[in-house]
DNA sequence: TGTTCATACTTGTACTGACATGTATGATAA
DNA sequence: TTATCATACATGTCAGTACAAGTATGAACA
């Protein structure tokens, strides 16, 4: 070993995860080859394979056989728990997905989402509020507080067919880095219990999430 | 290629992984070195090598460096969710938890729970539930039904301080082997809210889950 | 008795070399 | 023009070898 704990391998994996970090190699990518790799840092195959292995366990990268290798499309990912779409949870429960828009305008930033989105309270946000149907049936009533930078990139979409996740990470090229999850449970109120068409007062899960970009 | 897809690495991989499921090596207990690896399947080291490193990626093994390598104390392993106990939940949170019990006894199987556990309806199980506390505050109201036989192995337990999969794991030698985890929200009953000192209809997280043995 | 040290055994890292296999591309033949 | 095939290049698998480094054991020594 040569210097304190970091072997040849780790090198080579520490240096292609800083530059896929820093978006050097944007998702989809191709890396160099493993012969390339090979010239450049004048290590064996083996080792140049062995990092890639790492980075291919933490699923930043992937391979093909005959292709190459490819930086992972990351999306939410790291972490314990996948950030994911409605629209994912309802098409893995093999449901169809559907949502309606109730309201959307501006709004001054309540204390708690003044905190969460590390804004003045009273700022302006954009208040986002829609009803998510499952195989027609209202499944979710979804309220949601974004900083006016992507309520600009949000407006001209219909946030109806698509998300906001998938227009941020596909139109505009801003990677979901990390949210924060926290699952509660509470009583509806009766404007929400009116949309989900339940009563008021009945129990409901609520479940927060707080999305980070760069 | 030998046969269909069956790589030599992923022959030592399958043939360790069958003989540590079937419980052939017992929880941290020395796996054959390396070398007698090689030696018995007459493949090289990087071989065996790379099947092991399978194996640990899945946590079934883990090894020590100058040791060897060892069979992981494999609780409720691998799945996305690992399975908590109360304990645990409440540990990792930097609560201390505490549970009383307040009913214990035999009862005929309803539908849902025969339907569960794979029991005739009406089948004696053990109806178990308790009251738990996190720091001295009631947090959760625990239902548990437990098969006859594992009914029996607890029977002498004293389920206010110890856990039932600590009893199952550590005195028992029974491995919890996998689960499913079903998150609800649901109104409080009265005899429920009554013990978590909160109003009847009040909104709970109700967290189903079914944990299997062999 | 207690300490130190050589030794054997373990896993960790790394090299060179070879061949297998999947994929795309461009040249060749129908 | 279209189909086929040789080729280049990518990753996948495996052998054999060497040395580094962590751990335990027992023998030699103070």
């Amino acid at each position: 070993m040569q210097t304190a704990g970091r072997s040849r391998h780790e090198q080579v994996s520490d240096w292609l995860r800083r530059k896929i970090e820093l978006g050097e190699f944007g998702p989809d990518q191709k890396l160099p080859s493993e012969n390339e790799l090979v010239r450049q840092f004048n290590f064996s195959r083996i080792t140049i394979r062995r990092a890639l292995q790492t980075l291919e366990g933490e699923s930043l990268i992937y391979k093909r056989h005959g292709l190459g290798t490819f930086v992972s499309p990351q999306k939410a990912k790291q972490g314990l728990v996948r950030l994911t779409d409605f629209l994912e949870d309802m098409s893995s429960a093999g449901m169809t997905a559907r949502s309606e828009v109730l309201r959307r305008k501006i709004i001054p930033a309540s204390p708690a989402v003044a905190l969460a989105l590390n804004l003045e309270i009273g700022s302006a946000v954009l208040q986002l509020d829609r009803l998510r149907y499952g195989d027609d049936k209202p499944m979710a009533y979804d309220q949601a507080w974004l900083p006016p930078l992507y309520a600009q990139l949000l407006e001209d979409e219909d946030l109806e067919e698509t998300t906001i996740y998938h227009v941020l990470e596909e139109k505009h090229n801003i990677p979901i880095l990390r949210g924060k999850y926290r699952l509660e449970a509470a009583n509806a109120t009766s404007e929400i219990a009116r949309h989900l068409e339940v009563d008021r007062g009945d129990a409901l899960l609520v479940i927060q999430r707080l999305t980070c970009t760069h």
